[in-house]
DNA sequence: TGGCTTTGCGCAAGCGTTTTCACCATCCAA
DNA sequence: TTGGATGGTGAAAACGCTTGCGCAAAGCCA
């Protein structure tokens, strides 16, 4: 059926063994040789089979793509993105992506049946113990948007965003800023507040526990809680939003308060996904780069698996401050 | 390293022959045997290898997910969890997912190298080049959201769904009906605008050219440009944009106008995406399974694998009125 | 009890690669 | 001319698994 390396042997006039050092360019063959072969896999279409291959070389040469839910590929979460720059990144290297949103108890069914060199999981949800129970087995890992000190990860700056983003509606004139979030449980989200209070901080303003509130963990209304309950305490004359969703939602909260964005109170929010542009107004917000987390990550991952017994490395990307409407910065 | 077949064999005290009858309940294993190799299997927590397993059956147990654009996978974009659909009925059946979105030309690297033992094309921008020329080679193939006579799909029931959407805006009274779509070459849009057409000559309602415009293929400004151009030519009582996106930037451009929705213009859109629940006012709109697409779609594959010449077969996915406030329904 | 079928299991081949090893030509230097 | 390098190549083993085949033991019938 399929085209193999014997065909390609067979019609170059040559062995096997042969094809296979002239298209890896490994011991000695003749130019001519080379060039004869060469030809015939060309004419023939050939590439060999990944299955001898992993079986001769001991790798597969696919990077195994790891969420925990299944939410984490909806439109709206980002996941998707970060995926496609992996897969981008892996194809650039003649590697392939294997993808699961099984995060099971125990080792994921790619790792057991060796059917990738390496793992990227991705989102702060993934089981500790998997992950410690991954790297004990040796298999290269990188975590995006999570980390755990003894292994690899590509992480936003969510702390220097989420400065950068209230230290902007400070420079708007407000003083009195509130924070929400869905969950404080969630790494990004914590900090993310972090920074919401390191830029009220180097700014001379108090932080104030009753200008900050959280929603409920894992609920599309999350974010319509959360700014329902900090209207219940105070009313901020600006919200920084740990997310574009939660922001989305307390606008909404705000008018139906009867109140207006940004006028009465200014919305910032957090990920420039594909909310932002559409609000009404149009959000503020910061961006993160999603695709070129993926990318990161990727190689990393790549160059974990050439070289596995490396120092573990984190690489922070900076996100970008998009101003639109609701931050009410006369742009 | 790894644990293997003999490492089982060896500790159950058998040959790894056995080893393979027993895990694949092939041949002839006496019970307690059997009980015995499963013992040690699970012990050493083996499974078999892809790569020997592969090359012995000739089969990957991975299945292809190909879209063509990166931009497919972006939020708002839904491929992603069409792709957790797959994703969750593969595993079910113990396959797993190679995601590419690498379309090129010629036959993709996963298809040549034997990765994968079919093909999930979703997307109505795959080459149709690409496709005969898979299905020529005998790929098992399933497209989503496109369609070709020779080739099983699974598609939404696009013209259904837009004469359920239009047929509600008659419904409310409304005689003005217009339609807005990115690009009538896109063959989901397409469909939904022969849905507009069908809702109107059931009602009795005239066709009008002028009530209908496009914006510009795969811009982010899209929509907003085809409601501009759209009210340049008549002011319709209602809208139904072929997707979500388009009936977003369509309320941006009527409220812009300083007219109010849904009591000037009323708004439905299409998809349900994350978008929906978040404009001003919340958009109606026809959702669409998507994650049971992706179910489908693996399931139809999974059964092409086993069975490659079946005659092809089309799956419709209904769709589902959501009405929230952009119609105007009192609801 | 003798032949026949059935049962249970091991041996070995084969799947498509890569890679080690050995072999034969050359070639060059002595 | 001969010897040792060197270059180019093929045969064969190995990777981990499945499966056809054969053989021995056990079961069955007459």
């Amino acid at each position: 059926m399929a085209v193999t390396i014997k065909d390609v042997a067979e019609r170059a006039g040559v062995a096997p063994s042969t094809v296979s050092r002239a298209l890896n360019n490994r011991g000695r063959v003749s130019p001519e040789t080379r060039e004869r072969v060469l030809r015939a896999a060309r004419e023939l279409g050939y590439r060999p089979a990944m299955a001898g291959r992993g079986l001769a070389l001991g790798r597969t040469e696919n990077l195994g793509f790891l969420i925990h839910h299944r939410q984490s590929l909806d439109p709206g979460s980002f996941y998707g993105e970060v995926l496609a720059g992996v897969d981008s990144e892996a194809r650039a290297h003649g590697f392939h992506v294997l993808f699961s949103a099984d995060v099971s108890e125990n080792l994921p069914a790619m790792v057991k049946e060796r059917r990738v060199d390496g793992l990227i999981l991705a989102g702060c949800d993934i089981p500790r113990d998997l992950i410690v129970a991954l790297k004990a087995r040796g298999v290269p890992l990188v975590l995006v948007d999570n980390h755990l000190d003894e292994v690899d990860s590509v992480v936003t700056d969510n702390i220097g965003g989420a400065r950068e983003a209230v230290a902007h509606l400070i420079r708007l004139g407000h003083e009195k800023i509130g924070f929400i979030c869905e969950w404080f449980g969630d790494l990004s989200f914590a900090e993310r507040f972090e920074g919401y209070k390191l830029a009220l901080q180097e700014h001379g303003l108090p932080f104030d526990e009753s200008l900050t509130a959280e929603g409920l963990p894992r609920q599309p209304e999350s974010g319509y809680v959360a700014m329902k309950r900090l209207l219940e305490k105070a009313v901020p004359s600006a919200v920084f939003a740990a997310n574009d969703m939660t922001a989305a939602e307390a606008i909404r909260v705000i008018k139906e308060r009867g109140l207006k964005v940004p006028e009465d109170i200014a919305v910032v929010g957090f990920d420039d996904g594909s909310l932002a542009p559409h609000t009404e107004p149009p959000l503020t917000t910061m961006r993160v780069f999603r695709e070129r987390m993926g990318i990161m990550a990727a190689r990393r991952l790549l160059e974990l698996i050439e070289e596995p017994d490396q120092p573990p490395v984190q690489i922070k990307l900076a996100t970008q401050l998009i101003v639109r409407g609701s931050c009410g910065a006369n742009n």
